[in-house]
RNA sequence: GCGAUUGUAGCUCAAUUGGAUAGAGCAUUGGCCUCCGAAGCCAAAGGUUGUGGGUUCGAUCCCCGCCAGUCGCACCA
């Protein structure tokens, strides 16, 4: 049996020995300060009450009522009757061992069998990836970086944004204002220019309109011309996108757009009319909600086309079909969760959600510090303006440090550096929390930021290296000993990481996880100033040497976790 | 107006979901490279947790009122 619960087990015997009938305390944290032991057990405050004693007397009673485990070092009741428990450095060593050498392995498969469909980024055909698009992707591949550590079958979906009536637009565009030559070059940005002009065209020219609306009824109804067309829109966008992606580390399973669920949509909203749920009103088909406090949601516009409630609903029931997922998670920003709540409760009235629940994790907007991106005010930050800003900040001191390593190795570097301080910067931050962005913050380099994370581990890694060199031998082989506070301090800390992966996946929030890693660096630049490792005494400094190659261990795969990459050396 | 959500140090954020003296980073001030990597470490200063009530042994966290910000509220997604 494990430490905790070992100690749990016997804080529960001690309560119904004492209390019998009254359910036994068996919670216990870890104590935020050292002062308070190592681990604390609240439960004696509220037990009590509820039994009318005195939670001093009842905490005291409950130490005394069985012998110690062996280990604990000692037991002590403090303030009104909190239970501080500390370990002895002995228990702590074994459970470190326990982790195993790869703290991977240490996570536990909560998600063993389980299956989890995650839909994220979802950028638009024919746009460039701006910076709204980085919260989404990046929040996105952590969840399912983490929830595939955690055992679960994960499916990534990215649901493009490939079908609408844009492409109306978009066809005419590409056929009047661009030349052969731009046409053989075609690049998400010419697209984007010719959608800007072809759009303010259907402002002026009414006569442009009704032929962007002729253009779009063709391409649905599966004209070829229109249909090459929107395919190379398709193939020009995901090439771009695939080439931000390699640079971002992220990987999708499936790339289904709306356009894969357009041939359901008339079924779907046969199936609402068949349930009696659809209603007429306005010209519209519409699912009513009152009953559920929410505004009523349209499934079919009054022109007869589909809408993305329509689209979404038959997503579910084809995903549904297909995977038979335990759960979908959605991660898109706050202003559509009104859209799903509704679309979430149309899917239970169509009993969609007897295996299968339905997730919206939702993440503040970014904005600028004085206004909102947005394109017509033209202040928007293309996602690659981003990355390469980021790799020639972290560039220049790359530079500074490193002015012998060759052109290659400095760029590869500096791009490592700069996705990771992005990562990190968004990573770090509760997602419901909104961005202000700024260049400063999303590309920090040093205190709590990603490279100050890679740093840490690249110094350990070189410590590693000059310990081989110099001793040899397998490092995470040796035996610990914790001689001081410090080391046993960190040793608890390493202990904590399955729960931090296992909270942080449970909540759908990377920064739990993120927020353990720095602190963990933290605890270790601490011990790593205060306590030399390889001056140390022999039994000293493997034990300490040890320490390092199992933090070396939890920040890579804790970083792995968070798309973030480790460089050996920085 | 209705609904969601936020308000914590000058700024950006934490606080293991109700625990002990509310913690970090940035910025400011002072110290540490003759010593395993200074993208680092140590220290100082910085707080009536928006505000007023309530619940209880105990509240940043739960409940009610008010103030302020952000987002949404029928055919774009």
């Amino acid at each position: 049996m494990d430490c905790e619960g070992l100690v749990r087990t016997w804080l529960k015997d001690s309560f119904e020995i004492t209390l019998p009938g009254c359910g036994g305390g068996d919670k216990i944290v870890p104590s935020k300060d050292d002062r308070f032991g190592d681990w604390q057990c609240n439960d004696a405050m509220g037990i009590a009450k509820k039994a009318g004693k005195n939670p001093r007397e009842l905490a005291t009673a409950v130490i005394a009522a069985c012998p110690l485990p062996s280990i604990l070092e000692k037991a002590e009741v403090a303030g009104p009757g909190f239970i501080n428990l500390t370990l002895s450095k002995s228990a702590v060593a074994a459970g470190i061992r326990a982790m195993g050498a790869d703290c991977h392995l240490s996570i536990p498969q909560i998600g063993a069998g389980k299956k989890v469909v995650i839909d994220y980024s979802s950028p638009n055909v024919a746009k460039p990836m701006h910076i709204g698009h980085i919260r989404s992707t990046v929040i996105g591949n952590a969840i399912d970086r983490i929830r595939r550590a955690l055992g679960y079958e994960v499916i990534a979906d990215n649901h493009l944004g490939d079908w609408g009536t844009q492409f109306g637009i978009l066809i005419m565009g590409y056929r009047h204002f661009l030349t052969e030559a731009e046409r053989a070059a075609l690049t998400v940005e010419l697209l984007e220019m010719v959608y800007v002009k072809s759009y303010n065209a259907t402002k002026s020219d009414p006569a442009w309109l009704d032929q962007c609306r002729e253009e779009l009824v063709k391409l649905q109804a599966g004209d070829a011309d229109n249909l090459a067309v929107w395919k190379l829109f398709i193939e020009i966008s995901m090439k771009e996108f695939s080439r931000i992606y390699q640079r971002l580390g992220v990987t999708f399973d499936l790339y289904r757009g709306e356009s894969y669920y357009q041939p359901m949509l008339a079924t779907t909203v046969d199936l609402l009319k068949e349930k009696g749920l659809a209603t007429q009103s306005e010209g519209a088909w519409i699912v009513d909600l009152k009953e559920d406090g929410l505004e009523v949601a349209i499934v079919r516009k009054s022109d007869g086309g589909f809408n993305y409630t329509t689209t979404d609903i038959a997503t579910v029931r084809s995903r549904v079909e297909e995977f038979n997922p335990e759960r979908i998670i959605y991660v898109t920003d706050e202003r559509q969760q009104l859209h799903f709540r509704q679309f979430f409760h149309i899917c239970e009235k169509l009993g969609l959600c007897e295996k299968t629940a339905l997730q919206h994790v939702w993440f503040g907007l970014m904005r600028l510090p004085d206004a909102t991106f947005s394109t017509r005010q033209g202040n928007v930050i293309k996602l690659e303006t981003l990355l390469d800003e980021a790799a020639v900040r972290a560039r220049k001191i790359v530079d500074e440090s490193h002015p012998d390593w060759s052109e290659a190795d400095r760029a590869k570097l500096a791009e490592a550096i700069g996705i990771g301080a992005i990562k990190y910067a968004d990573l770090s931050h509760d997602p419901i929390t909104m961005i202000v962005f700024t260049w400063e913050r999303a590309l920090a380099l040093e205190g709590n930021s990603g490279p100050y994370l890679q740093y840490a581990n690249a110094r350990i890694n070189s410590l590693l290296d000059k310990y081989r060199e110099t001793v040899g031998g397998h490092p995470l082989e040796n035996t610990l000993i914790l001689s001081n506070g410090a080391e046993k301090q960190l040793a608890l800390w390493l202990l904590q990481y399955s729960t931090a992966v296992q909270r942080a996946g449970d909540l759908c929030k990377p920064n739990v996880l993120a927020d353990y890693l720095y602190q963990l660096s933290q605890l270790y630049s601490s011990f790593y100033q205060s306590s030399p490792v390889l001056k140390a005494e022999p039994a000293i400094r493997d034990s300490r040497i040890c320490l390092c190659a199992l933090v070396s261990q939890v920040l890579r795969s804790g970083l792995t976790l968070l798309g973030i990459p480790t460089p050996e050396r920085i």
